[in-house]
DNA sequence: GTGATAATGATAACGCACTATCAATTATAA
DNA sequence: TTATAATTGATAGTGCGTTATCATTATCAC
């Protein structure tokens, strides 16, 4: 029987408010604001529970350990800030990658990042 | 100073010879065939080594430990196969990238991994 | 060849992200 | 309100890729 806590519903908040991916500490770090004396082992724990239920994604990144979204409603790929190291989501894709691809290889997925500066740290 | 050494002269070598991006296991599994006795952290010596001096660069994946090339000519991206996880060049680049940015975000670089199966692995 | 010392192999240790453990707390049905 | 049991926080433990350690071996200038 699945419970509803102080906890698990900031964990949830927090991913819904931030409109980006997250990192584990991140969560950590804003939930607690919300809910004091928060655990980091609260955060996995609830993380694994909504990756299962299906309503958050993992977002694998290279070099990094993964960081957590909101599951997408449609396809999109993500901006990495060199500056504040945020990730954000950007609604859009090169549909041409078939293209790329060698003779004989067939394409069933893609992974795409870029990287640069986001908006805030442009600016400064 | 400086010595050459079978240990070395085989790593740069499977590494020459592979033609794609090979994880330090996959590199210490071929060049174990040529000098037999090698240890797993000459492997990792090595590669720290020339990547020091530039001759190779490591390729990092999502969610996974990076694998290691020759320094390359030109960008370029990579295709991992979801059938026999080879990772293999892909000469070529989408370069209308910058279109997915919203204003005001500056790109600097970005990573592109295309999955599927290789032709190889096409075949069977 | 010989000596100086760089490189090696075996393996213990490390770092880091993550998970298991368990007593205490909290949410919920009755 | 109470009893049940899901959830939590603290923290020890784990797994895995990688690195440090150190006695031994191999390379190379001489």
């Amino acid at each position: 029987m699945i419970r509803f806590t102080q906890q698990g519903n900031a964990i949830r908040q927090v991913l819904q408010n931030a409109g980006r991916p997250l990192s584990p500490q991140e969560i950590f770090d804003i939930a607690q604001r919300m809910v004091s004396g928060l655990g980091i082992a609260t955060v996995y724990r609830n993380l694994k529970a909504l990756q299962k239920d299906g309503s958050v994604v993992a977002v694998d990144l290279p070099g990094q350990p993964p960081r957590w979204e909101i599951s997408p409603e449609s396809h999109h790929h993500h901006f990495l800030c060199n500056k504040c190291d945020k990730l954000f989501e950007i609604n859009a894709c090169p549909d041409d990658l078939i293209q790329l691809l060698p003779d004989g290889y067939t394409l069933e997925s893609h992974d795409i990042l870029l990287r640069g500066q986001c908006k805030g740290c442009s600016v400064k």
